[in-house]
DNA sequence: AAAGCGTGGAC
DNA sequence: TGTCCAAGCTT
């Protein structure tokens, strides 16, 4: 396999050995002048966002990854915001009806997210004493919690050393170390692997190397136009050395949105959201024209928890 | 394990 | 314009 190398440095001869054979860990010296240039770069150009503030609690670093999941840094702003005013703990979530936290979730998009969170709260509440667990297996029983947010929330909020693989992360390796400009569409035992090769052994520092690589792969190493001209990496990249070859393989994605289920959902949710109270059928008849299609997204509301039928052609958000 | 699940912004 | 993408999770 490639492997990030060590850069061609005219300056200074570096005494660090050439990368390791395969199956060997490079030296620790070379390692550590990896982390420096990432952390050194991340020092100096970090985002300032809300949940890396030292006041940022657990609860709150949850908050924020559950809004970020599939939703861009500027739209979780506001909304993360509001959010921990109104409900700045977990008891406090756990205290309302899920439903508000449905209409709270506003446009984020994808608001099973606001149910599971919501659930997650009560699950704190009831099986933690009202704290966020710091054990990455309880925070992965928790709903909503995946492999990605349980390791981020250990790290981020509790600095502790585990491999946060998420789709920036995949990005910066799969460019840096194997050379090819996308990773595969589903995350692989190897690129897990590759992660924690990497990973600094000290807890604090794998803490902050998770969220730096992170932010590299949001800031520069992007999907699309990345910046490699300012990127720390540019002489280490196996991407960048084998020429930045375009991604071949199947096509990524393409979901169409125009006239989905998924359409339909978001529709009738935002009626639901909207009218704070109960909703008769007619009001949501409106929004969406086919009557089959209607009913079948709003039969998936209901089975999803995100919609109450309270009455023969009446809803409203879950109590 | 592939598919379903929202929404808005960038190019 | 349509396509792609955004700190994924669940079944």
């Amino acid at each position: 396999m490639a492997a990030i190398t060590s850069p061609p440095s005219p300056a200074t001869p570096s005494p660090a050995a050439p990368p390791a054979a395969p199956g060997a860990a490079p030296p620790t010296t070379w390692h550590g002048e990896l982390h420096a240039t990432v952390l050194d770069w991340y020092g100096a150009n970090a985002r300032d966002l809300p949940w890396r503030t030292a006041s940022a609690s657990p609860w709150a670093v949850m908050v924020s990854e559950f809004m970020l999941q599939q939703t861009p840094v500027k739209r979780v702003l506001p909304a993360y915001a509001a959010w921990l005013e109104r409900w700045p703990t977990p008891a406090d979530l756990a205290a309302d009806a899920p439903g508000e936290a449905v209409r709270m979730w506003g446009r984020l998009g994808y608001p099973r997210r606001a149910l599971r969170l919501h659930a997650a709260a009560v699950a704190i509440t009831e099986q933690h004493g009202g704290r966020v667990p710091d054990d990455h297996a309880a925070l992965l029983a928790l709903p909503g919690v995946g492999e990605y947010t349980a390791a981020a929330v250990a790290s981020f909020a509790f600095r502790q050393r585990h491999v946060v693989l998420d789709t920036n992360v995949r990005r910066v390796f799969a460019r840096a170390v194997t050379g090819v400009e996308y990773p595969a569409q589903a995350t692989t035992a190897a690129e897990r692997r590759t992660a924690a090769e990497y990973l600094p052994a000290t807890p604090e520092t794998a803490a902050t190397w998770a969220v730096a690589v992170m932010e590299l792969g949001a800031l520069v190493c992007t999907a699309r136009g990345p910046e490699c001209g300012a990127c720390p990496l540019f002489d280490r990249c196996a991407w960048q050395r084998a020429g930045r070859p375009p991604y071949e393989g199947p096509a990524r994605r393409g979901q169409t949105y125009e006239g989905t289920d998924r359409q339909a959902r978001g529709r009738l949710l935002a009626v639901l959201r909207d009218a704070h109270g109960e909703v008769p059928q007619a009001r949501l008849d409106e929004v969406w024209p086919d009557a089959v299609q209607r009913a079948r997204a709003l039969d998936g509301l209901v089975a999803d928890g995100l919609v109450e039928p309270v009455a023969q052609g009446v809803y409203r958000l879950p109590r």
